[in-house]
Formats: C-alpha cells, sequence, structure tokens
DNA sequence: TTCCCCAACGGAAAGGCTTCCAACCGTTTC
DNA sequence: GAAACGGTTGGAAGCCTTTCCGTTGGGGAA
C-alpha cells in the first residue's frame, strides 16, 4: 500500500492535521514543525493523493476541454496557449473530443454532473441556451472559444471586422468582382463573415449579386456539410469549380471565409489551369499552419492568446464564482502573402 | 448540495449499498429492486460523483498521455485514434504537453505518484532506465509510442524498414547520388533511419560517403537542435542549402529523415531556383498532412492505428497487470505523390 | 415441522485527504 | 495570581463512493 498521511504524520510524531498544514503552506503551524514533516515527507517519499485531495476539497485541479475532432489546424495553438497557461496554474487538462454533434451535449453534461473537472472551455460549439442556463445555475463556469452566447463568457475574433478588412484589402488592389465562399449559413461566423464582406463592398459601391456568392449549403451535397460546418476543403473545391463554370462578371478574386475553403479553392483553380495571383487573387480567414506553407494571404486570428486569455478568464471565475459574464472580442490582423496582387 | 447516494437510498426506501449495486449493474440485485432504484435517480437527477467513485474504486477512468509540444503535425491523428479507442471503454484523456525536455521528467513523477492515472502514454520520448525500472514496478501500467525500451511495451514504426524502402524507391527511380538529411544523430528513429538508407545504399552498391549525409547536429547551430530532436524546416533548410553549396557528386535525389526535413529542403530549392522533382527528387517520412498538401513523396506512418492499438493495449494490461512485455513494430508504407520522378 | 441454504439486502468500514473545533500552553493583562 | 488571549496542535467529521460482512426471509429438503 502506497504512504499516506498518517504514515507521515506517525514518523513525524505530529498529527495529520499537522502534515496537511506543512502540505498546503498554511500559515498556522511553526517553521519547526513543518520543517520536521517536510523532512518526515522526503524520507517516506510521499505525495498527496490527488483523488483524495480532490474529494475532500471539492476542487479537482481539471479543465475540461471540449473540441471538434475534424480539423487539427486550428486548434493546435490554441492549446499550445491553453497548455501554457494552465501549467501556471497546476491545473491539468481533460480533453473531450467531439467527432460528431450529437455527442456535444453528452460532453457538457458530463462536466456538470460528474464533478470530473472544476471548469470547462468549448470551442467553436454553439450553445444551447438550455446548456447555458444549466451551466449558469451550476457552480462549473464555462467558456466558450470561438463562438458567442449573451449569458456564457465568450473569446472570438471579430469576424465581421475580419471580413471587411479581408474584402477591402482586395478591393485597394482593385478588384471589384469579388467573389465570396462561405462554410454553413447556418453557423455563426459564416454569417458574420458574410456580412463584412458584404458591407466593404456596398460601402465601396460594389454590389454582391447572388451569383458573386457561394455557401457550403448550395452545393446540394449534404456530405460535404457533415465536417465542420461546411469549413472543408472539398468546400472550397466544389464552389471554386462552380464559379469557374458558371461566372459571367469576370471574377478576379475570392474572399475565402477560412484557409481551408481557400485551400480547396487553390486547388480547383489549379487544376482548371489557371494561376494565382495571376488569374485570380484569392485571401482566407484563420492562418492556420498550412497557409504559410501555401503563401496564402489571410486574416490572423490570434490563437495562442486566445488559448491564455480562455484560462487566465476561467481561473478568474474560479475565484470569483459570481464574476458578471465578460464577451471578448479580438481583432484578426492581416498577413500578406502571395495568393493577393494588384489586379 | 448535490444529490448523492444517500438522497437516492432513502427517496427509492433501500440501503445505500443497494444503489451502488443497481448503478453497476451488479447481479446481486433483484430486478424489481433495480428498477425503484433507477427510477428514484431519474426523478432526483442523480449522477455518480467520478471523483469518490475514483477513490473508492482505486481507478480513476483516466489515461494521461505525455506528448511533446512543438509541432502537431504528428499527433493530431494519433489522438484522434486514441480518443476514438478511449471512448469505446469509457475512459478519460488527461493531456501533458512537453515544451521543454526537462519537464518530462515531472510529468513521469507525477503520474505515478499523484495517482491521478490509471494508465500512461508516453509519445517521441525516450524513456530512461530509471523511469523504466520505476514504472516496472509501479502499478500504473506505461506504453510508449514512437521510441522503445526493452523493459516497456511500446508501438513504433519500423524506422529501418521505412527508410530501407524509401531509399530502394529513389534508386529504382535511377538515382545514383542519393543524400539524407537527418535530425539530431542522437535520436532513435535517426539512428534506424540512416541504418536503412545506409543498408540500400550498400545493397545497390553505392556508397554512403560523408559529403551524401547531413545531421542536425552538423549545422553548428545549437538552437536547430533544441526543436523536436532536431526534425524542425530549419534543420532541413539550412541542411539542404548547404548540400547545394557543397555538392561535388552531383546529388540528384534527397531522402529526408522526417516530411517536416523534407519540407524545409524544399523550400531551400526552391529558393535557390532549382525545381522538384526536376532537378531534385526528395522522399520524407511520416506522411504528416502537410505532406499531401505540398504532394511530398513520404513513407507513410499509420498513426491513427498506432493511436488506437496503443489504447487497446494499455486496457489489456488494466485489465492484466502480469502480462509480458510486448513490443509492436508496424511497416510503414510509400506514398508515391509528385516529388520523386525518374532521373 | 425443522433445518439449511442462498439470494437479496442494509449499512459499517475503508479509501486519503481537508477542515473545523476543541484543547493546550505560554504570554499578556488587570 | 487569576483571567483572557492567541498561536499551535491533535484528531474527529466530512467528502461520496464501493465493498465486504452480517442479517433476513423464503424455499426446498429431510
Amino acid at each position: 500500500m502506497a504512504v499516506t498521511i498518517y504514515d507521515v504524520a506517525r514518523v513525524a510524531k505530529v498529527g495529520i492535521g499537522t502534515v496537511s498544514r506543512a502540505i498546503n503552506n498554511s500559515p498556522q503551524i511553526r517553521p519547526e514543525t513543518k520543517k520536521i514533516v517536510l523532512h518526515a515527507i522526503k524520507e517516506l517519499g510521499y505525495t498527496p493523493h490527488a483523488i483524495a485531495q480532490g474529494l475532500a476539497r471539492k476542487k479537482t485541479g481539471i479543465l475540461a476541454a471540449i473540441m471538434p475532432f475534424y480539423t487539427g489546424h486550428f486548434y493546435h495553438e490554441l492549446l499550445r496557449g491553453i497548455m501554457k497557461t494552465l501549467s501556471k496554474y497546476e491545473y491539468d487538462l481533460i480533453l473531450y473530443y467531439v467527432d460528431r454533434l450529437e455527442v456535444k451535449n453528452n460532453f457538457l453534461n458530463r462536466t456538470l454532473q460528474e464533478r470530473r473537472c472544476d471548469g470547462v472551455l468549448t470551442f467553436s460549439m454553439e450553445i444551447s441556451d438550455e446548456y447555458a442556463e444549466k451551466f449558469s445555475k451550476s457552480k462549473v463556469p464555462l467558456l466558450i472559444v470561438d463562438r458567442a452566447h449573451d449569458k456564457i463568457d465568450c473569446i472570438q475574433v471579430k469576424n465581421e471586422e475580419g471580413a471587411f478588412a479581408a474584402t477591402k484589402h482586395l478591393i485597394e488592389l482593385g478588384h471589384k468582382n469579388i467573389a465570396m465562399i462561405s462554410g454553413h449559413k447556418e453557423s455563426a461566423p459564416s454569417r458574420e463573415r458574410y456580412r463584412g464582406y458584404e458591407r466593404a463592398m456596398q460601402e465601396s459601391g460594389l454590389t454582391v449579386t447572388p451569383d458573386l456568392f457561394i455557401s457550403a449549403d448550395a452545393l446540394d451535397n449534404p456530405d460535404l456539410l457533415q465536417q465542420n460546418d461546411g469549413f472543408n476543403e472539398h468546400v472550397g473545391e466544389s464552389a471554386m469549380k462552380r464559379l469557374l463554370q458558371m461566372d459571367r462578371k469576370g471574377i478576379t478574386a475570392i474572399f475565402a471565409g477560412s484557409d481551408i475553403l481557400a485551400i480547396g479553392a487553390m486547388k480547383a483553380i489549379r487544376e482548371a489551369g489557371l494561376s494565382i495571383p495571376k488569374d485570380y487573387s484569392i485571401i482566407g480567414f484563420d492562418d492556420i499552419e498550412l497557409a504559410s506553407y501555401l503563401s496564402l494571404t489571410t486574416m490572423q486570428q490570434p490563437m495562442y492568446e486566445i488559448g491564455c486569455m480562455a484560462v487566465e478568464r476561467i481561473m478568474e471565475k474560479f475565484e470569483d464564482k459570481e464574476s458578471p459574464v465578460r464577451q471578448v472580442q479580438l481583432s484578426p490582423t492581416l498577413v500578406e502573402r502571395q495568393t493577393t496582387a494588384p489586379l
């Protein structure tokens, strides 16, 4: 059997309470006594039993992260920021990967009920009012990243602003017939980015006609929608193919709703024997790792920072459970690479 | 206060033992009784407290994964396999990201001592004899992925065989002056892959002269070695630059010890105004996600499968703690893309 | 009818910690 | 000199479950 606090107490000739105080550097212990206890601990090679501590303290030292599965691109940097910050607080991370949306709520329920973790981070997932309510009532803080809900803390990028800047960038390069390729229209980021695109066009006196805009749901291929709200390479490719076929306006630039869409579109363009940025300028959104390798101009989301901020914020909520809801919005920044050029 | 097993017992008018039996579908309970208990559970919205269960059962339902930080490429598919298989066993995953090698042993110690997890997976990390010993003695199963130790279970790819096949592929395309770019020589995969390269060359009557081989440590730049045992883009790029400068043999093909090295090398080649595969054929190792986007020919490691197998195996060890050490080796397979061509 | 056996059940104990309360003792205060 | 006080300390209670052991009661065997 492993060595317990009782063994330490016996060896140090003190009570178990004193051992506990020595470990948790409580002020209620004489320095000499503490030294004796610490010595005994070292001698026995004692380490507190994390589970037992968790039970007694009613807190686990664990944060849960629920993230979608299908795309690694987006989450690596985010995870880095999270882990880095978490280690500062001596917290561990349990990772829940969501492969089908149906399981999302299972995980939310589990984190609420099993009390295995002290708080929850979700990523790129809509939270229903029902769950928002449940979490508000519970003692488990929830923070959602890359989505919003007015009753819950969240951190996300300003999608509309970013899309506006991306489109503006194309316009400033002289492009007038600018198409947009988008993920599923039902997803909030899709809608917000569309609004930014539309606003930029309108402010420059350009009109957005239906044939300039293709979203994942217009492709009549339910399979393509499945993955990641339509933010996937196949959608980008199919949408671009359609643009290539149908275009009567002389489109010269494309704003893709995400890098992965842009990458799919680039594939279609190249397969059609056309070149980038000579025939088409294209700009993405996210700045995933692939983007730099493929020299894609894009709007960068500061993911590492978002990861850090998410953890900092949830730690704050551990301290102050009553802290009012806070919604943080960060501005994406333009990263110019080789896929955009003057008309 | 949350609802406990005592509340359920009271409502169902049974003892707490009976409630426990109902939850854990023990055979020692009458079906009718069970139904009553289950009904009470539903009525109260009771969920067992995972931490308390952990303490009582002396098992946590958590697996720890310790993985290096700096490279996302390699681990996403692995994680997918792990999570998929884990969910089958109703286990959760705690993720420890290692950013500096010094912290590696901290994590190993913690997993051993805090008893927060039932087993440990490590990735691409050498395990010292000291820790191998500690884990063997302890009740915490350890399985190492992508590295080997003769006293510990492990799963890895046949590096030598893969490197042999890669080199052979280049030879069969007619290349004779084939260089190799490698990670840090101290790392086991580097050495094994070198052996495969050397053997393939020798068996074809080609000689490996020192100027055909550049490893990360030859670059006299300690910074480059830091990251990932020298398996990083900068090393690939620097090594290739040097090959381009120094080459007197007329090198026509390069075997890179990993995809990320290959990608760095490709960058250097293109920056020198040369083209692939016209001037140089290049083959990598791993088949990370980037490889397909960059059309890199490479040796594929079945990472998803490795992730699944790792979990299956460690679950076996939970059942049978005395199960003898098992070392699994998988063969990588050639994926031909556009970076290799006949001489 | 009596006895035995076994399935089903109740609840104490155990798991290892934190925390709270009571006790203790050396000081300080009146 | 007695009383009040405050810094330390010991250890019981509590956190919530599982498990083990003793009990109960009904059915079958003698």
